[in-house]
DNA sequence: CAGTTGTTTTGGTAATTTCTGAATATAGAG
DNA sequence: CTCTATATTCAGAAATTACCAAAACAACTG
């Protein structure tokens, strides 16, 4: 056995490889980096935890590049640092439950995104009842724009609460379920 | 009247002018182009199509950039061409309708987006299914992710389909209902 | 047809974002 | 306390993306 192996120097699969790749693109396109997807994707594939260095290796980016991308994913709380006997350095693992890091992310861009522009359009929305200066019109816009992203907003906060499992149950029973729901809703 | 005044000059109220700045911003958040954002956002509270030139004159961006994000926008679906009488420039308008705006973003974004993806992880659970070279983990990962894209894939064909108002009662209906279909799913 | 008006394309520039390598910080081991 | 392994920060390089101005193109008008 070699002496200062501590890299364990596992090239990705075909397989593991081209879902990395494509999960990287796929950030990119929902506004998330594409290390950082691919970080995450890496994590999520991988049997056990795996420390800054071997992803970096695994991936090849940079050492720092790694370490940014890994506090990104522990912010959103979708990998966790876990350690090792005998090892000093820090391991990190993925959620496993797809559900769950749905559920997870979906909070997170809630909270980040979805909350501040409601707040934007409550301000719009009071400013134009405040002085109501012939732009009728785009109160009204702004208004329905605030509906809407309050019963979207309040649908992910009834989502968020729901276990996982409850969660994954609703989404498997659409079908019927959904078509039910929208005759009722008519 | 002056004469030659085919561009009206509205420049935009401050409520509109924050409305459509906060817009593109959230534009870029969800790898959307912020001129593009900015664009739908000016003609979604705008209660006349605009003409291009106006649209430049207004967001102060070049003329042949508003051109490229109103191709885009009509590739979306969300936004056409209208026309006005004595006036040989196209005019574009907005959905104006929030529902039926998610609704065809969400088709488009599924489209693009979720169904190519679900098509790699069909063949990365395939080849890992004809040569299972050890990484039985991996393919488990993969098969739930898969489930998990096809069920989401599902339920947005679903909603797709209904027609917008019927998706604007399921949305406002939520609170007693979510929470009922969390309890029989579980 | 020649002149106008409007749209699209193109090539290059600017701005932004991502990534790296070096420097710095932190913490255990001897 | 010093030495070493590990982790983080940061300034600038590299890459990407967005943007502009000008040119080419297209369509209408008189």
């Amino acid at each position: 056995m070699s002496v200062h192996t501590k890299t364990a120097h596992n090239p990705l699969t075909p397989v593991a490889q081209k879902f990395i790749l494509h999960w990287g693109e796929m950030g990119t396109r929902w506004g998330i980096n594409r290390t950082v997807a691919q970080v995450h994707a890496l994590l999520f594939v991988s049997p056990r935890p795996l420390p800054a260095d071997e992803i970096a290796e695994t991936l090849a980016v940079a050492r720092s590049n790694v370490s940014t991308s890994l506090r990104e994913l522990q912010g959103w709380r979708i990998v966790r640092v876990v350690h090792v006997l005998g090892d000093r350095r820090d391991y990190f693992e993925s959620t496993k439950d797809v559900w769950e890091i749905f559920r997870i992310v979906s909070e997170e861009r809630k909270r980040r995104e979805i909350d501040p522009t409601l707040r934007v359009m409550d301000e719009c929305v009071q400013e134009l009842k405040a002085n109501p200066q012939g732009d009728a019109y785009t109160r009204e816009r702004l208004t329905d724009m605030r509906e809407f992203l309050t019963a979207m907003s309040g649908l992910f906060d009834e989502a968020i609460r729901m276990p996982a499992g409850a969660l994954k149950g609703v989404l498997k029973l659409r079908g019927k379920v959904v078509t039910m729901l929208g005759k009722k809703a008519v």
